[in-house]
DNA sequence: ATGCTAGGGTACGGGGCAGTACCGCGATTA
DNA sequence: TAATCGCGGTACTGCCCCGTACCCTAGCAT
């Protein structure tokens, strides 16, 4: 029977990984155990080395698809019937909401802390994650110069400088455990960034 | 005797941070084993547990030590007979090249993993790391202020929001291991944020 | 109903590490 | 020179963890 129906096997991978995420991300890597994720799995561990093999390879997976899931409600910024200034003021929120989420810091934690050790993936949550908002917009910065309402010669470092205001130094402050910005502060801080961004580049 | 000639006690007690330093900063605070930084630093494990009682605490005085002279290269910026432009072109090259050298992405890296464990150790990093940056660049902002060069409300904001666009994601990238900037990837980052920060905040 | 296979539960082997105990040597002091 | 003290070297204890092996049950097919 070919059904779009999930196989019990494929339930219980999906188990597996879950109990996965919460594990490696409340420990990291190293002091995560394969006996604390088969405890909150359920199963046995004989059935986790059958689907991943190892620690190691359990790990890629998880990150790997956290990545990519992490940065998907960037895409609402770009509705079409809002204007430049709207349009950096709805992303720059959107991105610091995401970013500042308990989970996606603790991925990013991860992530940096095994980063060295696992090279391949570190590149896979870059460009899945951080990387793909810049992508983003720096499309649609381009589309922007054609249309006449913006001038500046490199859309791709535009948008990445432009993220790295939006940071500012919340995003550091926030995966050193240090504190969470208020709403309020979230909003000054992409107001700022959004004015200086419009008032350089945007054609007068 | 009362001299400034360090004691024998505080050469040993020297010698054991140099190797903590080394190891922790491989290994990160998990992996890295005791037994190790004995090898690297001669003597036993009895001297070490003299001196610092256990794990946790060695590794809190590593941090603490560490990340007060990570930015002291900093100073050398506000040479006070350099203008504004000149100043912010020169104090963004220095803090990019202490924040990218591998010892300080090392340091970053375990202070990010460790930070939820280690609360203090957190905050005295970022203190004494990137936020005294801020602190600094901050009050020479206030002078320009007064001495009228410069138009702005928040200083402190302000300072904060440079060195965003300074670190743009360079150091995210670094900090993942990814890949290093070049020199002259430094330097149009560099310019490019001054550009910006004069054109939106000096007076014309 | 009976045989079989997949997977849950658990125990185990090999290895590593934090922190402590012990022995012996070398230096310091009287 | 003799006694003492402190430190280096090392072994040891208790603990944890990865990955594998083994038993046993439950569901499926014949």
């Amino acid at each position: 029977m070919v059904t779009a129906e999930k196989s019990t096997e494929q339930i219980r991978r999906d188990t597996i990984l879950q109990a996965g995420v919460e594990v490696f991300l409340e420990y990291g890597y190293v002091s995560a155990s394969v006996d604390e994720i088969v405890r909150r799995a359920g199963g046995s561990k004989r059935t986790v080395y059958k689907y991943f093999g190892n620690k190691e390879e359990l790990f890629a997976a998880i990150i790997g698809s956290l990545a990519t899931q992490m940065l998907s409600p960037l895409g609402a910024a770009f509705d079409g019937d809002s204007n430049l200034q709207e349009t950096l003021e709805k992303l720059g929120k959107v991105y610091l909401d995401v970013l500042l989420r308990e989970d996606s810091l603790a991925i990013f934690r991860t992530v940096v802390s095994e980063g060295v050790r696992f090279p391949e993936l570190a590149k896979t949550f870059f460009l899945n994650g951080p990387n793909a908002a810049v992508t983003r917009l720096s499309s649609y910065l381009g589309q922007q110069v054609k249309s006449g309402s913006l001038k500046l010669g490199d859309t791709h470092a535009a948008a990445r400088q432009y993220f790295g205001m939006i940071r500012s130094d919340l995003h550091m402050r926030a995966a050193l455990g240090l504190d969470l910005p208020t709403e309020d502060e979230i909003n000054t801080e992409v107001n700022r960034a959004v004015a200086m961004f419009v008032r350089e580049y945007s054609i007068k």
